[in-house]
DNA sequence: GCATGAAAAATACCC
DNA sequence: ACGGGTATTTTTCATGCG
């Protein structure tokens, strides 16, 4: 029979020494269903010397049966490696796990040059090889297998045929289960061998709201009542905040100390963390969607409350917020643990919310560059391309570069135009749209096309990059100009249909999110080139596509001045221009025709203020918001009295144009911050640590802090941000850093943050009126008559 | 020993 | 564990002074 259905997870098996490729998912019905196929086999592949007889090395591999008595076959086939032809034998194989192993000495043969593709695992070789994407719609042939596997789907089935994608826009209702625990401690942080687990709080897509609590601190029921929950409802999705480093593992330990299967899996068998560092839950898709914030770098401190205010899934000021310090406190203060169990709640139905404002990104990410559900989050940026453009290769015939160690060598990038400091009326920013992406299909500037300084041009004609002559083939089209181009065509597409839909249709959330996901990995391909970890490195290609953006940008801004257009500022691919639209148009009109580029007004600010710092300013935009870039404002690394005050001083002087006013209200600020007004968390400092605690070379606050945290029970790890404040004392300044929980209002240093927070922060910005720092502390009269 | 200033380390931003 | 360019703060280190 065939059967329709749209792919949740894969896993492999290995079944009396024949691999198994597992696929989840949903069928037509909404049936659960699970599909084994046992028909595919791994290969590998060993390129050959030039000029060797590839029939004579087949019968060489065959003679040496006994060695690699699993090969199942070995053909010869012509693929591409860098876009060179090249001889190749196919080697087939019975079981993927002797790949690598057989490859190593085949690989040594005289006649073999190298051995690819052995490093690709199974369940990804069949997605490649079968077209086959998850989150996607695929018909298949299949018979009926119930006896086969014990799996709580509806039903089993053994593949007849490959799965062929279909293509269909909707996505099936999916059973989706959100939790978040709440581990008790006495001191320090909850570690798994001591402390249990008090609360489990569940929410649903189906509306259940469940919380599983603990009694006398024992958390055996907790857990058995948990999974028995998740087996019932029975969940395609399960998701988290923080689950894949947090919660599971500490569920998993619980449940072993407590001798427990956690079966929430679709099989007997229980929660693992496999590649990438993602928890998979075999027959669901297990999503911490801490790893996709990422794509909302305005939340500076990624914590549950923040992304969920910022995503307006529950404001900040609605939210009942304990910190993990004190969960003990109130655990045992029968007075106050409802609160804490109201605050569980909310954090289970705070995840549910932000899973409906980003699963779709994630299963359009998902689909697009091939990689389960499950995987892609966890996937860093650069091995999310590399899946997309290993099928996109595959496809062409492209043989999959292994990944090689390389020396870092940096290369020169973006042209940064210097401001001049003031205040400017009328400003429009022109941008090229998709710089890189764009001059990459326009050069044809791709791995496969690149020309090293050895090779002599083809018939065909190159392209060089002004600057470092690297030269590129013209014909034919390289594997990133087929990619970026269909990519971006897509995306136009998508944009075009998104029109036509209701803006809270479903499918236009859908395609939103496709259109998104398509953006990211077009704007990654550069980056990617450069990336040393890449397989497809090659460094001329991101250094070309480099080297002619700045000679577009330069030749830009050249032929805006020829038209009498003021240009005054740029970074990479854009220019700020004093706005002239006639002109503005007569220059996109000369870039077309010179580049077959598009350039086009994006902003236009009513006034715009330059400090004398480049990737710094703050624009007034027609609608009355500002467009703040660079200042301290947004960063996360100040403390929230110098952002604050900041950005209300410049809302004075580009709205109100008033530096008077500006002035005062910094020195009322100045005078409330010493007269201990502002809020204790506006004083805390938040900064990442970028590696382990041992490898700084230096006493750094943010390091100190962690110490302390370390040392009264805190795990720490690289990325993690530690928030602490400067308490009063003398010395050097990580001498007097202290976490701010560990601290108080009364233990801190508030001139400090008056002289090394507030000031530079708003100095920074009046010192364009040429105001001096003197200037804004509140005089000794603002003082006294504040004191009186 | 200490003030001073330049260099290095560290972070987070822009595009 | 995608690129380079940039601003900024704090620590560290070399240097000159006395």
């Amino acid at each position: 029979m065939k059967l329709r259905f749209w792919l949740l997870d894969v896993n492999y098996e290995t079944k009396d020494a024949t691999p198994e490729l597992w696929m989840w998912g949903i069928d037509t019905k909404g049936n659960r269903v699970l599909i084994i196929d046992r028909n595919f086999k791994s290969y590998f592949y060993l390129v050959l010397e030039e000029n060797t007889n590839p029939e004579k090395l087949i019968k060489e591999i065959q003679g040496r049966k006994n060695e690699f008595p699993l090969i199942l076959k070995t053909e010869q086939v012509k693929k591409k490696y860098f876009g060179k032809p090249v001889n190749a034998l196919k080697v087939t194989v019975q079981n993927p796990e002797v790949m690598s192993k057989y490859a190593n000495i085949l690989g040594k043969i005289e006649d073999v040059e190298r051995c690819l593709e052995d490093d690709v695992r199974f369940s990804m070789r069949y997605l490649i090889d079968n077209d086959v994407s998850p989150c996607e719609w695929h018909e298949i042939e299949v018979e009926q297998a119930e006896d086969v596997v014990e799996a709580l789907t509806d039903k089993v089935y053994l593949a007849k045929s490959f799965p062929e994608r279909v293509e269909e826009v909707e996505v099936p209702k999916l059973r989706v289960l959100g939790f978040s625990l709440i581990c008790y401690s006495e001191r320090g942080m909850p570690k798994p061998d001591k402390d249990p687990v008090v609360i489990i709080s569940v929410a649903t897509n189906a509306g259940d709201e469940k919380q599983f609590v603990a009694e006398n601190l024992k958390d055996k029921a907790v857990i058995a009542d948990f999974v028995n929950f998740v087996r019932q409802f029975n969940p395609d999705i399960i998701v988290g905040f923080g689950t894949n480093r947090q919660d599971w593992p500490y569920l998993i330990q619980r449940a072993q100390k407590s001798g427990l299967k956690l079966h929430v899996d679709r099989v007997e068998t229980e929660p693992h963390t496999s590649v990438y560092g993602h928890v998979s839950v075999t027959g669901r898709a297990n999503i911490d969607l801490f790893d996709f914030t990422d794509e909302l770098p305005e939340v500076k401190l990624k914590t549950l409350e923040n992304v969920a205010d910022y995503l307006d899934v529950m404001k900040l000021e609605k939210r009942t917020i304990i910190e993990d310090i004190e969960y003990a406190s109130y655990w045992d203060d029968e007075e106050k643990r409802p609160r804490l169990l109201k605050y569980s709640k909310e954090n289970a139905q705070c995840i549910m919310g932000i899973t409906d404002a980003l699963l779709d990104f994630a299963m359009q990410l998902s689909s697009l560059v091939s990689l389960p559900l499950d995987h892609v989050g966890t996937a860093a940026v650069g091995f999310r391309i590399e899946w997309y453009l290993t099928k996109k290769a595959h496809r062409i015939g492209e043989l999959i570069p292994k990944r090689t160690q390389h020396p870092y060598i940096p290369y020169k990038g973006g042209i940064v135009l210097k401001p001049k400091k003031g205040l400017y009326e009328n400003v429009a920013v022109l941008d090229f749209k998709a710089m890189y992406p764009s001059l990459m299909i326009t050069y044809n500037i791709s791995p496969d096309t690149y020309l090293s300084p050895k090779e002599s041009d083809p018939p065909s004609g190159v392209n060089m990059a002004p600057k470092t002559k690297h030269r590129f083939s013209k014909e034919p089209a390289g594997f990133y100009k087929e990619i970026l181009l269909s990519l971006i065509e897509e995306r136009n597409k998508t944009k075009a249909q998104l029109e036509k839909l209701d803006p809270k249709s479903l499918e236009h959330r859908v395609l939103d999110a496709r259109q998104k996901a398509v953006k990211v990995i077009t704007n990654a391909a550069y980056g990617y080139a450069g990336w040393i970890g890449a397989r497809w490195y090659v460094k001329p290609v991101a250094e070309a596509a480099a080297d002619l953006g700045r000679h577009t940008i330069q030749e830009t801004i050249e032929i805006a001045k020829e038209i009498g257009l003021e240009v005054v500022y740029g970074d990479t691919d854009s220019i700020f221009i004093k706005y002239e639209p006639d002109k503005a148009v007569k220059l996109a009109q000369k870039i077309d025709e010179k580049f077959g580029l598009e350039i086009k007004p994006d902003k236009i600010y009513v006034r715009i203020l330059f400090t004398e710092a480049k990737k710094r300013y703050c624009g007034l935009l027609p609608n009355g918001e500002l467009d703040i870039v660079g200042l301290e404002v947004i960063r996360g690394d100040w403390a929230d009295v110098a952002r604050k005050s900041q950005e209300k001083v410049l809302e004075i002087l580009l709205k109100e144009r008033s530096q008077k006013k500006a002035i005062q209200y910094v020195h009322q600020y100045i005078a409330d911050l010493r007269a201990k007004k502002a809020p204790y968390k506006d004083l805390i400092i938040w900064k990442a640590l970028t590696k382990p605690i041992e490898k700084y070379a230096v006493k750094a606050p943010h390091v100190e802090a962690a110490k302390m945290l370390k040392k009264e029970g805190w795990e720490i790890s690289t990325g993690d941000k530690v928030g602490y404040v400067i308490t009063s004392g003398t010395g050097r300044l990580y001498t007097r850093v202290k976490p701010f929980m560990f601290a108080s209002y009364e233990d801190v240093d508030i001139e400090y943050y008056v002289t090394h927070q507030l000031v530079p922060a708003v100095a920074r910005i009046l010192n364009v009126f040429d105001v001096k720092e003197e200037e804004l502390f509140p005089s000794k009269r603002t003082l006294d008559s504040f004191l009186s």
